[in-house]
DNA sequence: TGTACATCAGTGAACGCGCGTTCACTGATGTAC
DNA sequence: TGTACATCAGTGAACGCGCGTTCACTGATGTAC
């Protein structure tokens, strides 16, 4: 088969070995050049397709908001709808998102080099956040408050969900990590439904 | 004045600058240059006090958890000697560390760059932790289990305390962020304490 | 259907940059006698 | 109290490295007529 000049479908190619890269090797030493390879491509070609460096990341940054939105998403439909189960999966659907892609989490939450105010990634943040905002809040039977207030319920649930994201994928809370697969699981509906 | 050729109190010098090039210019571009040049001080004299780059980290993860640690310790003896009122306060100052030094909380918890199995920081990072922890215990009337099982309330209000930290130094949760410093304070509270 | 030409997509060499580390060194300090 | 000498603390030049970007380019594709 002989190799097109053009390649057709380069930018989703690339997108999705910046994805590998980052889970294997991890932020900090992301590189377009390694990237590059990796799709048998030269460096220089992500220009079109991203502009610069950053361009990428906040692009990476994204799909990954669009995965883990399709992710909720699922979890939500499968649920029995039942608010009170949806919140469960919901939350438990956030957790394994974040155990199962530890390094694409923390791109999402804690790095600085995506541009956040780019409309694509900030839609993709949005709609992740919101739908998942509404099981939490249907979950907690919680009105909707007013625009301008806050409405703790909600607030301390997704909260809780995300901190226990968080302390499990950097290796804290050792007595849960200590599980095995089913029980873990059981551990973290139980930290998620606690009063 | 004449300088001293020896410093004699270089290693918490830099220390000190690399905690304040790391609050200001953020993890990802730390550099031990810039940092001698802070102090004074050529590059290379980092590696008689710290070894290499990432002994660097190391120390100043551990000196980050110190901090942490008798930030709580302060507010715990501060509260009025009721368990919850205690749980509040370290749960407070636990959000108001993170806020107050936000690169530091993310080097703490989500950069793989320092050694966290370097005795010192390990240590440093455990006393932070089990004091906490023990606040968050007593304050939950929750007695300490077994040493095998899960805790459930204990780690489900670490996991709050904690989102609720990462959640807002993120700059998520807009709502509360939006707030006047007093009522965030309050909505903190609030958010740490409901049921 | 053919052709001219603009545009799009990817190449590869070269660049400068800041980085951490290595090296041989020098000045200051501590200590044994 | 003096002196020899080992050790400690800091210097500054040089190194190689991988990085992202720039540049002039070439091949492929799309389109107007």
């Amino acid at each position: 088969m002989k190799k097109a000049y053009h390649h057709g479908n380069l930018r989703e190619t690339l997108l999705e070995q910046a994805r590998i890269e980052l889970e294997e090797r991890g932020i900090e030493v992301l590189s377009l050049r390694r990237i590059a390879q990796r799709a048998g491509v030269s460096h220089t070609a992500f220009a079109h397709h991203f502009g610069d460096a950053r361009g990428l990341l906040t692009a990476l940054t994204a799909y990954g908001y669009e995965r883990l939105g399709q992710n909720l998403g699922r979890a939500r439909a499968e649920a029995v709808p039942h608010d009170q189960d949806r919140l469960v999966a919901s939350g438990l659907a956030y957790v394994e998102f974040a155990l199962g892609h530890p390094q694409m989490f923390t791109l999402m939450f804690a790095s600085k080099y995506p541009n956040f105010s780019d409309p694509a990634l900030d839609k993709a943040s949005m709609a992740a956040f919101s739908s998942f905002i509404e099981d939490v809040r249907r979950g907690r039977k919680a009105s909707k408050p007013d625009e301008e207030s806050v409405d703790v319920p909600a607030m301390a649930s997704w909260a809780r969900i995300h901190g226990l994201a968080l302390l499990l994928l950097t290796g804290r809370m050792r007595s849960v990590l200590a599980l095995d697969p089913d029980r873990r699981r059981e551990a973290i509906i139980d930290i998620i439904t606690v009063g």
